[in-house]
DNA sequence: CTATACGGAATGAAAATTCATTCCGTCAAA
DNA sequence: TTTGACGGAATGAATTTTCATTCCGTATAG
């Protein structure tokens, strides 16, 4: 049970060098693993501590799966939102967008992989589902917008970002290392086609 | 140890509708949970069946789920390219790539979803990380055609793949239920835009 | 000296796997 | 047609293994 120890637990700092160390190890792990798939003294080991320790910052392992989710998603919200330019243009706002995931994607490879493997995860609580919205929020008002001007289809802006969002990933996923940046831009052309509203040929 | 009981596995036939309905319970439940949060009792209860009529069809729980992966990666396999018509245009050949990838989306999404989850999970066996080729073989050449006819964009015929793909699933997943058709059909378009070499303006 | 952080063996719960037993259909003998 | 021996499919309690969590001894800072 978490309450026993959530005294303890509030005495950590919020940050500290041992709490980042077990955020990245259990960061690996569960990328490769799964949440289920990874144990705790694999995490402990990974990350240079006791196993005890671990249960110094986090209440149990859901929570530190939980952490580790608000971090990730937190992170790649920053990396794609923040100070994000107020340009006019919807295709600059969307080459700037789509740079800033690559960009992310190419410092972050786990953070991605993380975010994309838990999605939908059941472990997941509330809170750590309302940030998914920070993230998709201003996609879809930026897409709104795109379609107001007439420069973007007509789809679903959901969908649409969803289907960025995939591309965006599978062409992460799949080019090799480092990344070769005429290859992402080339990519963000095909996505920028992909909702662009079709010119008459 | 796998070995021991190999005799006995091999006594048992391919199919029977104790083994089929150990898979669906599989599929359903490693859908939901993932490989590690799946139990082989969660798994025999599902089914209907005893625990240890499970390991009658499978050595252990890594060789049911790489008979699942197997099973779904066939079947999708069957279902994209299985008498596939040999059209001469390649705008043709994708359209119809595209409506089976969604037919089955529509018709099996749990293996679509698996086949998604488990993509290149830890617990899979050499064959069934050989079988990825029998999908994706047929449409890298279906691409490659595209752009030796100076139809498609010269981009990495792996990464274009990997792109449409994506956006399938982008599309299933995000969806509402039952498929519109016609939305699928935009989807498509959407897709094609990307991977199609641009018309000058 | 006290308090707090840390480590890791110990613990108990839950899971995977085994295996002795039951159950059921088949078939040859009477 | 009945009977009973037989083979193997099915079962789930028992066993083994794994793992999250706790507990307590040690180290360290104040």
């Amino acid at each position: 049970m978490a309450s026993e120890n959530a005294i303890r637990i509030a005495a950590s700092a919020e940050t500290g060098p041992k709490r980042q160390a077990i955020l990245e190890a259990a960061l690996l792990q569960m990328v490769e693993r799964g949440f289920h798939g990874t144990t705790m003294p694999d995490v402990a080991r990974a990350a240079g501590v006791g196993i005890g320790t671990i249960y110094r910052y986090f209440a149990d392992k859901e929570a530190l799966g939980n952490a580790l989710f608000r971090h990730c998603k937190g992170a790649l919200g920053d990396a794609l939102w923040g100070g994000f330019p107020a340009l006019p243009d919807v295709k600059a706002r969307f080459d700037e967008a789509w740079r800033r995931m690559t960009v992310f994607a190419a410092a972050q490879p786990l953070m991605l992989g993380f975010c994309e493997l838990h999605h939908h995860a059941s472990y997941l609580d509330a809170e750590s589902l309302a940030i998914e919205q920070r993230i998709v929020g201003p996609a879809i008002e930026l897409l709104s917008d795109g379609q107001r001007q007439g420069v973007l289809r007509p789809l679903d802006p959901e969908i649409m970002a969803a289907m960025v969002w995939a591309m965006m990933v599978a062409v992460c996923v799949e080019a090799p290392r480092p990344f070769d940046s005429d290859l992402i831009a080339a990519a963000g052309d095909c996505a920028w086609a992909a909702i662009a509203m079709p010119s008459r040929t």
